[in-house]
DNA sequence: GATATTTCATTAACATGTGAACAATTAATA
DNA sequence: TATTAATTGTTCACATGTTAATGAAATATC
């Protein structure tokens, strides 16, 4: 395995690929994507959201939030709802239907989880979350060096 | 952070969504996207690489290949020979435009993954990996459990 | 209070991911 | 050898990612 293969993206590419086929395939059982369970994930807890919170919470970003809600819109299983407070913002809801598959999908979700976390100890599956996040961490960080920069010009 | 935040594919997202975005100006600063890219890195190493390998080590759908090699083809970055011995097979070469681009872009790539790399001690880094490395294996020995059964059956 | 600036969601244009199906070609088997 | 099965790349249909731009509404600034 050389240097390319073991790369993060690719590392973390070929983790997601071998996790995501599990998640698909119950997520297709029940004709959702994996996206659109992403947003239902979030709306069972949060009952009111914006769209920007939920591209927020869902890692999904906002341009393809909308063709998204559209579609579960369609499926009645989430409702937009225009704010009256501020015409610009969008609250995202879930519908009974939707709040229905909570119980129908979340034990199979729950059982992949298991399958997963139960491949590495305790120690090691918190070691790899700090890591993920010092990591994180460190673009974020890095990545915000330019503005620094700039500020010091003004 | 709720369970949902903490999952396995969530926190690989968001560690992607936080290292993606320095590759992808990087390479958009050359006219290269992501995949672009990967293809490009192994053609750099490999010299004659048939479609299905290369899918395999850049983690590329064959579908998605099939419109990237087009793209980088009508860049000249690229070419596709058919095989003499089998014609089905396609052996993909980069061009010496191709090849051209590694001595331009690598160094910086570099310097992103060093940034990456120092975020952590090598014992870390390494355990990270073994720990990524496990999950992975454990869904692909249990996702074989359909086809296990049913080779018993035969 | 009118104008410029921000903010929020959306649209647009393009590239890619996902799953199924297909055509051409080759290998396997009766 | 005629037929069947497997392989390779590709196409199709649909969903999503990425970046830039847009329109409507709210804020700030003058």
């Amino acid at each position: 395995m050389n240097s390319f293969e073991k790369s993060l993206p690719m590392v973390l590419n070929r983790t997601l690929d071998a996790v995501m086929p599990a998640y698909r395939e119950l997520f297709a059982r029940h004709d959702l994507t994996e996206q659109q369970w992403r947003i239902l994930r979030v709306l069972w807890s949060e009952t009111k959201v914006t769209s920007a919170t939920l591209a927020e919470m869902t890692l999904i970003p906002s341009p393809s939030l909308v063709g998204i809600l559209d579609r579960l819109e369609k499926k009645q299983l989430v409702a937009r709802i225009r704010s009256d407070k501020d015409r610009r913002v969008v609250h995202v809801i879930a519908t009974p239907l939707g709040r229905a598959l909570e119980t129908e999908v979340s034990p199979s979700v729950a059982d992949i989880n298991d399958r997963l976390t139960s491949a590495i100890s305790h120690e090691e599956w918190a070691a790899m979350l700090a890591a993920l996040e010092k990591i994180s961490a460190v673009m974020q960080t890095t990545a915000q060096l330019p503005s620094v920069k700039k500020v010091t010009q003004d």
